[in-house]
RNA sequence: GACUCAAUAGCUCAGCUGGUAGAGCACAUCCCUUUUAAGGAUGGGGUCCUGGGUUCGAGUCCCAGUUGGGUCACCA
């Protein structure tokens, strides 16, 4: 009996995969498929006059198809593009027996299998490089049917687009939109170019607890769980900062980790609740070394993936050519406001920003004022990279003071494109200090504030050991991803982001339709006559009821014998 | 969290002022023995997101919900 559940499409292609197998074809064969070429290399290295790839072996999905009778063309899609497959019945069936051209090939496969093919190498008539296939082998029998998306001259016809599907089924996304594959590609090429760099230059990469008993190293609410054994909670990290700093500690001079950090806080276009950021840490430096370190890096990266410094990022052309420009906060905000904030006390900056218009809570502290200000009037007009240096003392606890100036720190972001790329400190490593800063945010939350950091007792001793200056700095990976790759939402750059679970429609079992009598061949039935439930079919006359089932039964050429409206009269009568 | 837009065939989308649900691609059957999103003909395919309401009658109007997008807020 058919599955009253599938689509017509989907019927036809299990049908098809029956008939492979009476065949004696196996549509899912274990066997290994050797491949010696892609579609690239073909189509790149391909010499008509050299008379190269004469023996191909390629493997790939099949895209499309043009049937024309005894020979046919194929777009066939491998892991670096697609190339045309020629088919012709006498090359593939030069015996008598033409089933494996006339039934195998155009009637069994579809659009979506996975085939191999042996062949060898030519160009059309029309000039295109194709595949002449002298056989071909079944690798995998696929029994839903894509997205069809054509394009001719770069242009795209009836593109898959609907986000919701492209996020959920990530699989279908990068088959049917090749483009989507390239942004992941160049996600990796990032990290690797970063790692090389670092590699180079004797850093460790080192991996760190995501399950902290006490989440630090930044300000933001954490995911808690539960350790059964251990009988305690546990946080997943929000940064690794301590634990990186702890290794500098114990004696490592350069270390870095590319970090999964997890916050329990809002989505949107720029944040999921899983994230990737890379921190590293390098003894006897400060954070002038890091400002030069991290221009070099970023033009690096950008060289690496578009082979020249300049990146458009919307409508802006963004250069990460080194040097940035360096700006402390202060001078930013005298910059966009006109107003010097130098040494104002905490009533002094509530003022400015009331003349701002900037809205402030009780709660907030002198840095987080500043910082408000900052980013209500600075921020979005740091389109180039700049650096922005020397942020208040209050919202920084665990930098080191300033050299020059005790309200300040010795810290600095990269800001690019009006958004925040990377934070970084000269690290603070006195324990005395870390102490009091740690105390001070408990100050901070005991006034309300509920991202003030936790105190970390563990690693105010680590640095009661003794950990050399150090500089550290962190990066978000997925907003350099997004900076590098033209992607404006965070979900583009990752494979997976984070969706609300796909809702099923509700549906009794089938033996809450047998209890009221009704025979189990015919609960799908009556599901795909539109009764979901038992309940919903309460108030439906017998006789309407009785039509409708048959009327199923006949339109899906099933067979069964209709029931009497007797019959459906006593279902409706025994339902409670 | 607030506001706003959207959800109709496997995909992309029409569907007016409420009156039997539409197209292109895909699919099937046949013809054609064939070259570039596309040869021709015919045909099948629908829980119009869900649940209520108004109405003689709802894809369409109203209310509530679900999911997603956008903007804002929260948030580094």
């Amino acid at each position: 009996m058919v599955n009253l559940e599938l689509s017509e499409q989907e019927i036809i292609r299990r049908q098809s995969l029956e008939e492979l197998r009476k065949l004696g074809i196996d549509p899912y064969p274990a066997a290994k498929y050797e491949v010696n070429a892609t579609s690239e290399e073909i189509l790149s290295k391909f010499d008509a006059e050299k008379n190269n790839f004469q023996e191909v072996s390629i493997a790939g999905r099949i895209m499309g198809r043009r049937i024309m009778g005894n020979a046919s063309f194929v777009e066939l899609q491998d892991d670096k593009g697609k190339i045309q497959v020629y088919f012709k019945r006498d090359n593939i069936c030069p015996d008598e027996d033409k089933t494996l051209y006339n039934t195998v090939f155009k009637k069994l496969l579809d659009i979506g299998d996975i085939i191999g093919v042996k062949g060898n190498v030519f160009i059309t008539q029309v000039g295109e490089t194709s595949v002449n296939a002298n056989e071909f082998t079944v690798l995998s029998k696929s029994i839903k049917p894509l997205p069809v998306v054509k394009e001719k001259d770069g242009k795209t016809y009836d593109a898959f687009t609907d986000p919701e599907q492209r996020y959920r089924q990530r699989y279908v996304d990068l088959i049917v939109n090749p483009q989507v594959k390239d942004v992941f590609v160049k996600r990796t090429k990032i990290m690797n170019t970063m790692r090389d760099m670092f590699n180079e230059r004797g850093y460790l990469e080192v991996e760190t607890p995501i399950l902290q008993p006490i989440p630090g190293g930044a300000t933001a609410r954490p995911f808690i769980t539960h350790h059964n054994a251990l009988d305690m909670p546990l946080y997943l990290r929000i940064a690794d900062e301590l634990y990186l700093k702890r290794l500098i500690v114990g004696g490592f001079d350069g270390v870095y980790e590319f970090s999964k950090d997890f916050r329990n806080e809002g989505m949107d276009r720029t944040h999921n609740p899983e994230f990737t950021v890379m921190e590293i840490y390098v003894a006897y430096k400060d954070y002038n070394w890091m400002m030069e370190f991290t221009e070099e890096m970023l033009e690096r990266v950008a060289l690496a993936l578009h082979g020249k410094t300049k990146v458009k990022i919307g409508e802006h052309e963004v250069d990460f050519k080194a040097p940035y420009r360096r700006l402390t906060m202060i001078d930013a905000i005298k910059e966009h406001t006109g107003i010097d904030i130098t040494g104002m006390k905490e009533d002094q900056l509530r003022q400015v920003c009331k003349e701002l218009n900037i809205e402030i809570d009780e709660t907030f502290g002198k840095g987080k004022i500043i910082d408000e200000i900052f980013g209500e009037k600075c921020e979005h007009h740091m389109i180039q990279p700049t650096f922005i240096t020397d942020y208040p003392v209050e919202m920084s606890p665990l930098c080191k003071k300033h050299r020059n100036n005790p309200e300040l720190t010795e810290r600095f972001e990269l800001m690019v494109n009006g958004k925040e790329l990377c934070n970084a400190y000269t690290e603070l490593n006195d324990p005395i200090d870390q102490l009091e800063r740690f105390q001070d945010q408990l100050k901070l939350s005991e006034k309300g504030d509920d991202e003030a950091m936790f105190i970390d007792m563990d690693f105010v001793r680590a640095l009661e050991y003794g950990m050399p200056p150090t500089s550290g700095m962190g990066m978000g990976i997925d907003r350099l991803t997004m900076f590098m790759t033209g992607q404006d939402s965070i979900q583009d750059v990752l494979f997976f982001p984070q969706m609300r679970p796909e809702k099923k429609a509700q549906k009794d079992e089938p033996a809450k339709y047998m209890e009221i009598g009704i025979p189990e061949e015919w609960v799908p039935v009556i599901q795909k006559s539109g009764f979901q439930t038992v309940n919903s079919m309460k108030n439906e006359s017998p006789g309407s009821l009785h039509q409708k089932l048959c009327g199923t039964n006949k339109k899906h050429k099933l067979g069964l014998q209709n029931p009497s409206q007797d019959d459906v009269k006593t279902w409706i009568e025994n339902i409670k």
